[in-house]
DNA sequence: TCAAACCTTGACATCAATGTGAGGGCAACG
DNA sequence: CGTTGCCCTCACATTGATGTCAAGGTTTGA
């Protein structure tokens, strides 16, 4: 598929497309002609990557954690050094820390509300 | 408190507590000599400025969901707009929204962990 | 009284994510 | 053929969060 459609399928410009290949987050295909050509599974890590830098993630640490997101099935463990491994925890828990505080503060937001309904 | 004592306690350089009070997101009183005066409850609050910058929120949100940060105890609802409350709501689902997407993608990693370590 | 260590405001620099536009190739359709 | 609409790369602008520096007032302690 062309840029184009997988910027309209997943909402995302084609700019950010190129940018998150630039970032080696995606690496499409190369038509003959120097098109892009992205393959269906791309439309689900597009989505991925979306949802990691609206939740605060910067580029450089999602391309770290990408590997791991398409299940631990079919590891392809490039001789998975202790650093990054190591990597992988810390990034792991602050994933987990980001997680605590936002679901303290969703929580704290939905007791406002609720409050603020009950005396309506 | 002067503002080098919550810096050094919060770990939050000066520079981004005048910052944040730029955005209103912070209100320290001020001392006859204009040095800005925080009090002790400050503390908590830019920690929990903190930890909402860094899940990605912007300080514009930070803003609007501050109010109902210090438990719905303590609710001064200066005419609660409907607006206003569709505005929380909203926000409210974006987090719930990032919640999701962070928890699996922690989920993802730690089973990639795992099953490192089981090939180890 | 002088110096060091604070504080103030303000301007400018930086970095990452994103927008936008220029200049040009390719493809499809009249 | 030419026009339209996609694609390419490159480059510059912008926004938000932050760093850094300058010029100056305040407080504290030798």
């Amino acid at each position: 598929m062309l840029i184009g459609e997988l910027a309209e399928r997943t909402g995302v410009p084609a700019r950010l497309l190129r940018y998150y290949e630039e970032q080696g987050l995606l690496t499409p295909a190369r038509a003959a002609n120097g098109y892009r050509d992205y393959g269906e599974p791309l439309v689900d890590r597009v989505g991925q990557i979306r949802g990691l830098l609206d939740a605060g993630l910067p580029t450089r640490i999602i391309r770290q954690i990408l590997p791991c997101l398409d299940g631990p099935r079919e590891i392809m463990f490039p001789d998975a050094t202790p650093e990054m491994i190591a990597t992988l925890e810390r990034e792991r828990d602050a994933i987990d820390a980001r997680v605590r505080c936002l679901t303290r503060n969703r929580d704290a937001i939905t007791d406002y509300l609720a409050a603020l309904r009950t005396r309506a």
